[in-house]
RNA sequence: GGAGGGAUAGCGAAGUGGUCAAACGCGGCAGACUGUAAAUCUGUUCCUUCGGGUUCCAUGGUUCAAAUCCAUGUCCCUCCA
């Protein structure tokens, strides 16, 4: 596996970059959909492809306790278990610091956490989560980091990156690194020392590619959002892939683009179509409106998804309001593709640096009939 | 022909004298969702010019006060002949 970069944009801090992954490319900016518990919700392996998603994103925490990190290895890892032989990244269950543990169960060692089925205490160390995602055998894995809520005080922040920074020390240290890339993950809410703390340590550490972490986690501006990614990606180096960690709104994967993030990962697509929203290039649109009860149009007449060429808003209502789920399968489809589709957009027009044309011309149109 | 039970908001169903414009569920109408404890959660759902107005099969009655008690009628259900 390998990643270079193959163009920078001239107006802004975009990249264009390759990653080869046995014998295939794959281009970067890039949306990765996720699929926390070794699926993508509601779809099959080959649907996923034909969204032409280049990356799918698994979890530690969730596969650790079901079936079994053991159990997946014995499958002969992630990829045979689950039938999907594209590029795979698991989180760290780092994110699940943030959702599941309270504060106090966060020590120097690791996490307690509570198993969410049967209510035993778990602990999750930087050590436990390498050695889980190297049984699970993705080809991208995480450090193991704390996650703060962007409320967060800035003394807890900066005490919060410097143990993740002895986590990811002591992740590193146990890592193999067989066919597998490690990455380190930046933290430091909008804070600029403490990200350029944070990922200036990190890298002095050294890892294959540096997430950003921390954002979109807590009703925090735009604002703040947009400065965590520069004040992250301007103390990164150039040739190591950047990933901003659950990122997926399309206005927010264009403006971390500009400011030089590769990759994203985001649950949106598919939990907004489980709940019947669609991404469309006029805005986002809650399929369960009655104003679609008799609209016999595709949910976006440009796209090229399965969902789009076959059915209309008017069969996929139906289906949402019956409860079919099929009608969450064809919306999930839609959306993946559409935030796919957008990160090829994007990057043509990193080709022809014309990046802030197209993020003008996209809001136009997206929020224009808001 | 005889005996009994019932009729409550779009539907189902609580409520058996005041705290009832009426619980709750469904349906309807909206909203939220960013490294998935999320096919979930929240709001709203008689009318209203937001002061109030009109309701619990119908009509009449008792009472300071009725969805609730009484009378009659209408319709529905169950059982017995």
């Amino acid at each position: 596996m390998k990643f270079e970069v193959q163009k920078k944009e001239k107006n802004t801090q975009a990249r264009l970059g390759k990653i080869t992954y046995q014998g295939k490319t794959y281009e970067t900016p890039m949306f990765m959909p996720v699929g926390t518990q070794a699926t993508v919700k509601t779809l099959s392996p080959e649907e996923v492809e034909q969204t032409k998603a280049g990356i799918v994103l698994a979890n530690t925490y969730h596969l650790w306790l079901r079936p079994g990190d053991e159990i997946i290895k014995q499958a002969g890892g992630l990829h045979q278990f689950m039938n999907y032989h594209g590029p795979m990244l698991t989180d760290s269950g780092g994110f699940q610091v943030f959702s599941l543990a309270k504060p106090k169960d966060i020590s120097e060692e690791g996490v307690t956490f509570k198993n969410q089925y049967n209510g035993d205490k778990l602990l999750l160390t930087p050590e436990k989560s390498i050695q889980i995602q190297e049984n699970l055998g993705a080809d991208i894995i995480m450090s193991f980091d704390e996650c703060p809520p962007a409320s967060a005080s800035k003394e807890y922040l900066q005490k919060s990156v410097e143990r993740t920074l002895r986590w990811a020390k002591r992740g590193k240290a146990v890592f193999h690194g067989n066919n597998q890339w490690l990455f380190g993950i930046v933290q430091g809410g909008a804070y600029e020392d403490i990200r350029k703390f944070s990922a200036e340590e990190t890298v002095k550490i050294g890892f294959d590619g540096y997430s950003i972490g921390g954002v979109a986690n807590d009703h925090e501006s735009k604002e703040d959002m947009y400065k965590a990614f520069s004040y992250s990606t301007k103390y990164l180096p150039e040739d190591k892939i950047r990933y901003a960690m659950g990122i997926g709104e399309p206005i927010d994967i264009i403006e971390g683009v500009i400011r030089g993030i590769d990759i994203f990962d985001c649950v949106s697509p598919t939990r907004l179509a489980r709940h019947g929203h669609a991404l469309t290039r006029h805005g986002q649109i809650n399929l369960k409106n009655s104003k679609y009860k008799t609209d016999f149009t595709p949910l976006d007449e440009t796209c090229d998804c399965y969902a789009c060429k076959h059915y209309t808003k008017a069969y996929i209502k139906h289906l949402i309001q019956a409860e079919e789920t099929f009608g969450a399968r064809l919306l999930s489809i839609h959306n993946i593709r559409f935030l796919v589709s957008l990160t090829e957009q994007i990057r043509q027009s990193i080709k022809e640096d014309k990046l802030l044309e197209l993020k003008e011309n996209f809001l136009k149109e997206y929020e224009g009939r808001k």
